[in-house]
DNA sequence: ACGATAATTCCATAATTATGGAATTATCAA
DNA sequence: TTGATAATTCCATAATTATGGAATTATCGT
């Protein structure tokens, strides 16, 4: 992560409904979720979500795939530990790091070669 | 944290200037750095930094201090810390808390009988 | 092909946020 | 008190970002 990425990143989360949305989205786990359902749940017009989806998928927060008719968006939880690495980079000293790292699928998914799907 | 925290201190470092001046606090540790010497390593002028430098204030991501004539600034890690612990909220399914902990006083102190490993 | 549903894009308006120069406030030293 | 240094506040302008309605694109079932 550069201060690019990460100011992308801030930036994405620094407005009320992104913030909303990619909090519901960390919670609903890598699943994920539609697009109309998002919109119900937050109650957001459909203009609206639009924008800010595509404003946290610029920023890799989240990911969008196509499922039929609906768009399901899910968080990219890569980009939020890389995020949190830059931001507490040199926290407690130089060279020291006190990143942690938030992994769904680890949790999930307890020790197996193979956990593609 | 609540969400308007959240808000104001993402919204704080969701800009060039703010972003770069939190790490170089972060990175300079508790003692913290005067207006001047920031201003001079980081090339902005005095009226753009006191305005950057107030919204960190205001977001709790840095502390002000008077010494002399000078402003002395420091960052703010509990806040820091909150704020990675409400953006990682859930991030591994219900009642799961994955956040870091980022201190530099325990760094600083080793191994009393307190702060165990 | 048609109609219905899901979601995005377009666009003008509104709201928010940043910039830099000049004036002001605070502190120190003699 | 005066002069110098440190930093902030004020203010108008500029730049960026958000909003919501209408039109458009994509997919599905028949």
């Amino acid at each position: 992560m550069d201060q690019s990425h990460a100011l992308a990143a801030l930036g994405a989360l620094a407005q009320e409904t992104r913030l909303q949305l990619y909090r519901l989205l960390v919670t609903s786990g890598p699943g994920g979720l539609s697009a109309g359902n998002i919109a119900e749940r937050l109650g957001v017009i459909p203009s609206s979500l639009s924008f800010h989806l595509q404003h946290l998928v610029h920023a890799g927060l989240i990911t969008q795939r196509r499922m039929g008719r609906l768009m399901i968006y899910g968080a990219e939880y890569a980009t939020m530990n890389a995020l949190l690495a830059y931001l507490s980079e040199n926290c407690c000293g130089q060279g020291v790091s006190c990143a942690p790292v938030c992994d769904p699928a680890a949790v999930a998914e307890p020790m197996t070669k193979t956990s593609a799907a």
